[in-house]
DNA sequence: CACCAACGTTAGTAGCCGCTTTCGTAAGCG
DNA sequence: CGCTTACGAAAGCGGCTACTAACGTTGGTG
């Protein structure tokens, strides 16, 4: 459930302005420059953003002549409700692991490490 | 949708380490040191997690004698999963305003940053 | 070809963050 | 009172990260 594409997506969504960017893209497709003009920041920095919105599978690029539109990837929050969802429904078979067998722990100390 | 208190949890969860922490006391109340011995850092480091937990509201203290006994705080996971929701619901009203009057971007550009 | 527009990319920098070490504090025990 | 246990708090350090400035690249236009 802690998989590498999810620590991804948690970590791009955890800046304040990416979360702005996902939203200016949430439904509407807008190319790089249109986007920079909503913040105070360089078009570089935006650009970097974009990229990393990329990475964790949050946005989709599509080229046409110099321009690159971009347009949010809904499937690419999913992971993070089933995150939330195994939150509460994993943990639970979890703790009673610990519970009943809680003296194995010190067999092997550093599991979670 | 955006408050402080989304960012702050956001935040929390986006470190592994934190998010480790916080299934370990998912559905069981532990003890900090008990909760160290899972990790190969230090106690202070857990420490700062358990505090950046608990200041983001993911997390519940309760001192008994010389111990404390943390658990996790289910309600603080709720902001997230609303913000997840709003991500599709919002962002297709916002959309909309921008496809209906997009040239009034240009009269206050700076209204995202 | 030259020229410009729209981007991404690459140093380089300031600030944040997670960690360790050291010290301080509160509770229980004799 | 001293001693130990179980912690948090403060200071300092190394690595990451969001940013700017300069450069490179691709595509369109004449």
């Amino acid at each position: 459930m802690d998989d590498e594409s999810t620590d991804e997506a948690l970590r791009a969504i955890a800046e304040p302005r990416r979360r702005a960017i996902l939203r200016l893209v949430a439904h509407q497709e807008l190319p790089a420059g249109r986007i920079a003009e909503h913040f105070d920041v360089t078009r570089p920095a935006v650009s970097q953003h974009l990229q990393v919105l990329k990475d964790a599978g949050l946005l989709i690029e599509r080229r046409e002549g110099t321009k690159r539109l971009y347009r949010a990837r809904h499937e690419g929050l999913a992971p993070l409700r089933q995150f939330l969802d195994e939150m509460w429904a994993e943990s639970l078979d979890f703790a009673r692991r610990i519970a009943e067998g809680e003296r194995g722990l010190s067999d092997r100390q550093s599991e979670a490490g």
